[in-house]
DNA sequence: TATATTACCCAGGAAACAACTAGGTAAACC
DNA sequence: GGTTTACCTAGTTGTTTCCTGGGTAATATA
């Protein structure tokens, strides 16, 4: 597993407001009942997504969450990035060369970063206007 | 983390006995002690190579492990599916469609689909000899 | 045959992580 | 002032990863 529920959730919760960006605001309630997702722990996520400033947040009656850029502004890696915190492969190269002290030696190494780099720019040239269009 | 220590170390071993093919068997323990890897973990990922024909195993005094194939005929997908189990990227995959009741109208399951092919096409256009070569 | 040397088998355990829950506080609206 | 919402801190449960311990089975050598 490279993504955990937690950007896979994230992603859900884009693609829904994306559907929904009408002019009023999405309370959490909606979004975690439409996407049958434990409300308590959506709060978590969404409250990365609003800190990054990917959603804007209003308290209040009222309030909820809208996405508050063009749907083909946010690539999916920058969403999964964000709420994953990263998207290495193995742990080899989620820290700098110096991590491991075979790096120097290491065979598989220049692998792994060639995969990493083919995922990043998998995730980076999808955007979640793209994900609208699927199914 | 899409792999895990058991599949890198399996993959490190699989270079360690292509670059020391030589006609005698080399021991798990003089493989661990050059990889660095815990000698009792890695003799249950080297059970698991030599239960699927990936290495010859011979008991005894001068016995150990080696290669029963060129390297040429091992792709690294191979390996590290075996290891691994499975390379999915999210638990969506890894069971039929059915196993998500989302999956009919879900707009983020084809990309992991597509991510998943890509991935395995990656891994299956590796071979052990491609490895050799690098670094 | 005895002994050393190797691979194999089975069971468990510590630590990390993932996924979720509980119980609050702060902001905005009516 | 009260309701409705987002936000904050902490804890809990379950799973997986990584590794260890203590054996047994096979093979070679003396």
């Amino acid at each position: 597993m490279i993504v955990s529920t937690k950007g896979r959730y994230a992603l859900r919760v884009m693609v829904y407001l994306a559907l929904h960006n009408q002019e009023h605001h999405i309370p959490l309630k909606d979004i975690a009942e439409a996407e049958q997702i434990s409300q308590k722990y959506l709060e978590s996520i969404m409250t990365t997504l609003s800190k990054a400033d990917f959603v804007d947040a209003v308290h209040g009656k009222g309030g909820g969450y809208r996405l508050n850029r063009p749907t083909g502004e946010y690539t999916i890696g920058s969403i999964l990035k964000l709420t994953e915190g990263s998207l290495a492969t193995v742990s080899c190269t989620t820290q700098g060369p110096a991590a491991c002290s075979r790096s120097t030696c290491c065979h598989t190494l220049p692998m792994w970063e060639r995969l990493d780099a083919m995922i990043d720019e998998f995730f980076e040239g999808i955007t979640l206007a793209d994900l609208l269009k699927e199914k």
